[in-house]
DNA sequence: ATCTTATTGTACATATGTGTACAATAAGAT
DNA sequence: ATCTTATTGTACACATATGTACAATAAGAT
């Protein structure tokens, strides 16, 4: 068998996570995250291939704590869902010491420095966004808690807005009970 | 009389401003601003001081074109503000090709590699935002068109957080209709 | 014609960053 | 004990970037 190796790959992508997110994919360096880390640049490419690779593990890692995963939880209304992901959101946001907003959302300005496939994949990460809310709005129709008379995709893209904004404005509004009233005034005016 | 200088200062500036609008801070260099201008690095020192006071002037310059301005027309109440400002951002948006979003918000994640006062300067700007913003609906209060019993600040908040999301949003949502779509139902859940 | 001085050109010293190549290492299966 | 092979260490060859220093230039006021 073959020499195993002398870092830990999950700590180090914790970390790098940690960078993209805090400040941007142009802000990070193989050479920087590797001081950091203590390995040479050798171990770094032997096991993650390139920045854009690990930026897209980060991402994926990152997207394991989406607040939206709220709207597939069966145990609640579309409205009941929509409302709870947005709580969850502000929740988390105040709860981050560091004010670091949303890691997809921070790095949408991004895509010059990227290769073209990883801003592709960076986008879509806020279609499949949209997507989700306008599908839990749709449910919402069926459940007969939504008037059939609104757009759904509108009615998504209002949302996407509102959780954009209220991301943003994490990074320096820093109360939960202040994020939380525009999520709950905002929701509140649109029918939620 | 000394030696005149021998490039477009303006044009320089307005190239910067679309550079870090763009690329964003962190992914704009001296060196390649200087090379896309055919000027030395020296002339670049001599005439903006640093890549940071550069980035103040193209700020300077970006909010010149401000849709927060409108809040500010006499001949509007605070409601019909509020909504033309909400109105000429979508237009501007939508109208941008480049699909660059704003150039501030873009930037607010960058703040790790500008020095600390650039940083700074960069949140006064949303705060300034958020300020006018809360301005204004104590003016429609005043005018009467809202109600005394809604919280400005919180108010002002849903409003910047609206204006985030839309400038956000626009760089993966070109449609003016889609993006005032967004902005008008969302305001009008508000009540303005 | 000369002088002043902002501007420009060129060079230096240094830091950071990328990607590849190849030899040395070591874990553990045979 | 030997072998396999992913991992690690070191080096090379560049490219990019910063900030400063100082001499050369030229516009136009005197």
């Amino acid at each position: 068998m073959a020499r195993a190796r002398q870092f830990d790959r999950e700590a180090a992508l914790d970390l790098a996570m940690n960078e993209f997110w805090q400040k941007g994919y142009s802000a990070v360096s193989v050479k920087s995250l590797c001081e950091q880390l203590g390995i040479t640049r050798s171990s770094f490419y032997h096991s993650f291939g390139s920045l854009d690779a690990l930026f897209e593990e980060a991402m994926g890692l990152y997207l394991r704590y989406n607040p939206m995963l709220e709207l597939e939880n069966p145990k609640l209304t579309a409205v009941q869902a929509i409302r709870r992901c947005f709580k969850v959101l502000c929740k988390l946001r105040a709860k981050d010491k560091q004010h670091r907003g949303c890691l997809i959302i921070n790095n949408l300005n991004e895509g010059y420095a990227m290769p073209v496939k990883t801003a592709k994949s960076l986008q879509a990460k806020i279609d499949n966004s949209i997507n989700a809310l306008e599908a839990t709005v749709e449910r919402g129709k069926v459940e007969g808690l939504i008037s059939p008379a609104q757009n759904s995709r509108a009615l998504a893209l209002c949302l996407q807005s509102l959780a954009t904004g209220i991301n943003t404005l994490s990074m320096q509004v820093h109360s939960e009970e202040e994020l939380w009233g525009i999520a709950d005034t905002t929701l509140s005016g649109l029918g939620f």
